[in-house]
DNA sequence: GCCATCACTGTAGGAGCGCTAAATGATCGA
DNA sequence: TCGATCATTTAGCGCTCCTACAGTGATGGC
């Protein structure tokens, strides 16, 4: 009968398009890979692969294959799911996938409690950008992914993939304490035409709001510094050389010489937990969605 | 992930209750099913079997994996036969249960074409009386059997299990050529009352034919003697000692001393090949199925 | 047109898995 | 209580599968 690890195997390459890829994401070398293709073909006296250039293609009985291989991975994971849920325990590896202010201003007290809770958990951690976070959950590498949207441009997921909305991340305007604006109550976006910005690279959220708001406002902003490190950006402020835009969570307490003002209204990003629908019956995966959600920072009378 | 052969040995325990009889059908010892199990259970931290006496029970949760592990292992052999089917060659082992007559006088001229054409082939037969042969297609145990039933008791074939009419096989009496009825040209039921019988022992078509049909009209057959052997059922017939019943199917011409009178009406035994409907896609079987009718030795006129 | 690079394939070797055989444990029937 | 029947445990052997490394053929920059 079929080896699952030669249905593996061509499952990967038929959805990876090479072995190399195939490899990697197997967590196997390509010569492995490529062994058990060979060998594959030997078992089912079938033509499966054919080289195309530096690369190959897969016939059609191959395609085929490919195709019922992943019908029966697929319920192989349902009834690994199945056991695991009877089971009840959260246990085993799980992959999460975060932007960075999440990895720094959330990950770390969801993962003490989770640690503390679950010590037959095995958490592991990446940065990513949302984009990619959302496509790694969709092909199962990563259990569970930390993204944000805009109100204005909604976070589109792919089918399959549910989420669960843990909170809003406001942002204020970091000014040095001499700033015009540093006494107020709010500011608003008009407020800030002409003003010079220390923002961290593009992806930060102080670049994309700016451009975003600022722009629809007809505005373009003269973002002046753009800087890498947080710790670079408040040095600058403390100076009052400019003023920066930088999201409540993970931020800590703001030194002296810089304040922070709320904005009016309020940057809305909003954070996501994403999942794959059929994986949310693991145990793993639904404790370390509910600590996220509980482990969120309430802090919107701060 | 699960391993095959771990869901292939809870499948075939769940499914013949032991695991002696597992073993023995997936062609291991007990020792290799017992210890993949073992591991199952550890791989899945979840208690699969409890030993109840000296035999095993399955937990729900065993039984439930258990069910979805049929599913995929049906879906693997359907890759399978997927793949056989796209090549086309009949190639593989071929496991036949036949019934002693048809193995003797069917299956030899099938197996040799079968031999020449198709080179590939490995086709092994079992001598296995209808009803045991048909569960053992039905268990997949054996991919054709070749069976018979009688007009008045038709055969009943379980879901999912197809069968084609080979033909009838006619018996005639066997007699004597001293004996009475020698010269006739056909003899009827009632003709052969108070004959002494010279049969095989139950089970042979002589038995079953002289119950069935003598009983029915009233009378009860004298079978004076119960040979095993068709040689020493014709010594005695060439002694003039009783009068014998054979079907014509792999019986060989009669010996000087004894004459063959058909019996009118003719005892209908019809002969079947039967095969699980899915498997005929097997160019194997397609092809056996086919010979087997090819070589039904067409004697209607004799 | 040559060489660097890329992608897959082949080979050798080592680690680990899965099987068998034989002994052991547990239970049932006589 | 003894033998028979099932299942499990242990030791050990063979085989599979992976990695590392070398090789081959196609591609593309210069």
């Amino acid at each position: 009968m079929i080896d699952l690890g030669r249905l593996r195997a061509l499952h990967a390459v038929a959805r990876y398009g090479s072995v190399n890829r195939a490899a990697e994401v197997l967590g196997y070398t390509p010569s492995a890979v490529s062994q058990q293709l060979a060998k594959l073909e030997r078992e089912t006296r079938t033509t499966l692969i054919e080289r195309q250039g530096r690369g190959i293609v897969l016939t059609d009985a191959a395609q085929q294959l490919a195709a019922t291989a992943a019908r029966i991975l697929e319920l192989v994971e349902d009834a690994e799911l199945t056991l695991e849920e009877q089971r009840g325990e959260a246990i085993g590896t799980l992959r999460i996938a975060a932007f960075p202010t999440a990895a720094r201003g959330l990950l770390p007290a969801a993962l003490s409690r989770l640690i503390d809770e679950h010590p037959g958990l095995d958490v592991r951690v990446d940065e990513t950008d949302p984009f990619e976070a959302v496509a790694a959950v969709n092909r199962g590498e990563v259990h569970i992914a930390v993204v944000h949207d805009w109100a204005n441009t909604p976070l589109a997921l792919p089918e399959g993939l549910a989420r669960v909305k843990l909170g809003s991340d406001p942002a204020d305007v970091l000014v040095p304490a001499s700033h015009r604006l540093a006494g107020k109550e709010f500011v608003r976006a008009e407020d800030l035409v002409g003003e010079r910005w220390i923002c961290q690279i593009p992806g930060s959220i102080c670049h994309e709001w700016l451009m975003r708001t600022m722009r629809r406002a007809g505005v373009e902003p003269d973002v002046a510094y753009s800087v890498a490190e947080y710790q670079t950006q408040l040095a600058m402020l403390a100076r009052g050389i400019g003023i920066g835009l930088l999201p409540r969570l993970g931020r800590g307490p703001v030194p002296d010489g810089v304040v922070a003002v709320p904005l009016q209204p309020a940057p809305s990003r909003r954070i996501y937990a994403v999942w794959r629908e059929i994986a949310a019956r693991r145990p793993a995966i639904a404790v370390t969605l509910s600590t996220l959600k509980q482990v969120w920072p309430d802090r919107s009378t701060a």
